[in-house]
DNA sequence: GTGAAAGCGCTAACAA
DNA sequence: TTGTTAGCGCTTTCAC
C-alpha cells in the first residue's frame, strides 16, 4: 500500500496533524519536529493523495480545457501553450473533445464539473440565452476563447471583424475587383456558435463596401470546391478568393493548380490563422496572423487569478498582423 | 452549496446508503424507493462529487497521457483518437507534456500518480534499467507507444525498422544509387530515449547493405540543411535524401526548390509518418503511413482491459504503408 | 508546539 | 428492503 500521513506520523512518534503541519509547510511546529517529518517522508517515499485533499479542500488545482478537436486550426500549439501555462501555475489540465456536438459538449462541461476543476477554459460550440444560464448553474470560473458567449463570460480572441476588413483593404489595394467568400461553417447559423465565423464574415463584407467592390460571391456550403467549378478566372478580371481559414485556403490553392489557373495572376487566395504549416507551401499563402499561444496563456493567467483572487484579468482583444504572401 | 446525498436523503425521508443504491443502480432496493429517490435528485440536480467517489473506491476513472509536446508528427490525431476511445469507455483524459525534458517526464509521471489516475500512457524520452524501475515502483498500470522501453511495459507502434526498410528498398528500386540520411535525434543517444528514431535508422542501413548501395551520408545534427550546401546533387547520380520523420523531409524538400534542384530528377526525398499536411504540398512526399489512431485507439483499449481485468490486450506491432508520392 | 477529533461526500459491510 | 457504521487520506479547529 501506499504510505499515508498515519504511517509517517506512527512511526515519527507523532500526529497526523503534525505531520501535515511539517509536510505543508504550515506553522505552529518546531523546526526540529518538521525535519524529522521531512526526513522520514522523503526515506518513505512519501507521495501525497491529491483526491483525498481534493475532497477536503474543494478544489483539484485542475482546469478543464473544452475544444471541438484538434485538427483545426492551431489547436495543437493553442494546448501546448495552455498545458505549459498551467502547469507553471501549479495547475493540471483536463481536456476534452466535443467534435462540435453541441450536447456533447454539456456532457463534457458536467464531467469536468463534478470532478470539481477549479475552472473552465471553453471554446463553445453552444450559443444563446438558454446555454447562458446554463453555465451560470455551475457557479465554476469559466474563461471563453474564440467563440464569443455574453458579456458574462470573460473572453480571450482577436478583433476578427477589424482583421478580415483589413485583409480586404489589402486585397483591394492590390488591384482586385471581384471577390469570392468561403466560409462552409456559416451554413450552421443557428444551429451552433459561430461567432468568430461570423465575425470574420462581417469584417469582409465592411471591407467589400467602403472599397467600393462589386457584389461578392458567397459560398457556404460544404462542398464549396464544386461551386467554383463554373466560375471563369482570367487575368483580365482579378479575383479574390478570401477563405474564413487558411485550411480551406488551402484546399482552394490545390483545386486551382489542378485546373492551371495562375494565382494570384487570375486568382488571388487570402487564408486566415496562419498555420504554421504555411511555410512548406507555395505559393506562400496571404493570410492573417495572430497569437495562438498568446490567447492561451491568458487565459489560463485570467482563469487562475479568478480562482485564486476571485478576479479575472481582464483581457483587451489581442493584436494580429496581415502576412503578406504570394497567393494575393 | 452543491447538492449531496445526505441532502436527497433528508428529503426522501431514506439514508445515506438508499440514495447510493437507487442512484447507482445497486440492488436490494425497492423499485417505488429508487423512483422516489431517481425522481428528487433530478429535481434538486445533483451531481455525485466524483473526488469523493475517487477517494473511496481508489480509482478515478482517469487515464494519463504523457507526450512531450503537440507539435510533432500526428499527435493532434493520436490525442483525438485518444480521448474518444477513452471517453467512450468511460474515461477522462489528463493530458501533460514534458518538452522532451526526462525530468520534467518524471515530475508529469508523479503528478498523475498522485491525483491517482487509473493508467498512464507514455510516449517516454527516458530511458534504462533505472527508469523502468522506477516505473515499477508505481504499480500503477502503463503502456508505452513509440519509444520501447523495456519487456516489462506493453508497447503499442509499428515496426519502425522493417517500414524503413522497405522504404529503402523502393527507393533503391527506382534506380538511386546514392543516399543520404537525415536524422538530428540520433544525436541524442544515449541522453534521452530515441527507440523509434534508432529503430528507422537500423532499418534503413539495412536496407542499404542488402541493396549493395554505397555508404550512405548519415547526417544527424539540427543544422542538417547547412550539410547539404556542399553536397553536388547531380541528374547522373541520382541521391535519395531519406528523413526520418516529414517534417525534415519538407525542410528538406524547400531547401531544393530554393537551389533549384530538381526533385526527383536530382534529388528524391522520402519522409516518414505522413502527416495529414502533405496533401497540401508538391511534389507529393514520398513516405511511410502508419495508423496513428489505431495506436492511440490500441492503447487505450489494452490499458482500460488492464484496469478493469488485470490483464493488458497484448497488441502485435501495427501495419504500414509506403505511400509513393512524387518525390522519389 | 502538539494531539485529538471532526468532517469533506461517498461507498460498503454488516445489522436489523 | 433499509439503516447504521466505519472508513478512504487529508485538513482544520480546538484543546491542552
Amino acid at each position: 500500500m501506499r504510505v499515508t500521513i498515519k504511517d509517517i506520523a506512527a512511526i515519527c512518534g507523532v500526529s497526523a496533524g503534525t505531520v501535515d503541519r511539517a509536510l505543508n509547510n504550515r506553522s505552529g511546529i518546531s523546526k526540529k519536529t518538521r525535519n524529522k517529518v521531512l526526513k522520514v517522508a522523503e526515506e518513505m517515499n512519501y507521495q501525497p493523495d491529491y483526491t483525498a485533499r481534493s475532497l477536503v479542500m474543494g478544489r483539484t488545482m485542475t482546469l478543464g480545457i473544452v475544444l471541438f478537436d484538434l485538427y483545426n486550426r492551431s489547436f495543437a500549439q493553442l494546448m501546448n501553450a495552455i498545458e505549459r501555462k498551467a502547469r507553471e501555475l501549479g495547475y493540471f489540465v483536463y481536456i476534452t473533445l466535443t467534435d462540435k456536438n453541441p450536447e456533447n459538449e454539456r456532457v463534457c462541461i458536467e464531467y469536468l464539473i463534478n470532478r470539481k476543476v477549479d475552472g473552465i477554459i471553453l471554446f463553445t460550440v453552444n450559443e444563446g440565452e438558454k446555454f447562458n444560464a446554463y453555465l451560470s448553474k455551475f457557479h465554476t470560473p469559466i474563461v471563453t476563447i474564440f467563440n464569443y458567449i455574453s458579456r458574462d463570460w470573460e473572453y480571450v480572441g482577436i478583433h476578427e471583424r477589424q482583421a478580415m476588413k483589413e485583409a480586404v483593404d489589402y486585397i483591394i489595394s492590390n488591384g482586385y475587383k471581384r471577390f469570392i467568400y468561403i466560409s462552409p461553417p456559416l451554413a450552421y447559423e443557428g444551429k451552433s456558435n459561430i461567432y468568430t465565423q461570423k465575425e470574420r464574415f462581417i469584417g469582409f463584407m465592411e471591407g467589400i463596401r467602403e472599397g467600393s467592390a462589386s457584389e461578392p460571391l458567397v459560398i457556404k456550403v460544404p462542398n464549396y470546391l464544386e461551386k467554383l467549378e463554373d466560375y471563369s478566372f482570367e487575368p483580365a478580371k482579378k479575383t479574390a478568393i478570401v477563405c474564413s481559414t487558411d485550411l480551406y485556403a488551402l484546399e482552394v490553392i490545390n483545386f486551382l493548380k489542378e485546373k492551371d489557373i495562375p494565382i494570384p495572376e487570375s486568382a488571388g487566395v487570402m487564408g486566415f490563422d496562419d498555420i504554421d504549416m504555411l511555410k512548406y507551401i507555395s505559393p506562400r499563402l496571404t493570410t492573417v496572423k495572430y497569437p495562438i499561444a498568446e490567447i492561451g496563456e491568458k487565459a489560463v493567467e485570467s482563469i487562475v487569478n479568478k480562482i485564486e483572487k476571485d478576479a479575472y484579468i481582464s483581457i483587451s482583444l489581442l493584436g494580429y498582423e496581415i502576412i503578406k504572401g504570394e497567393s494575393i
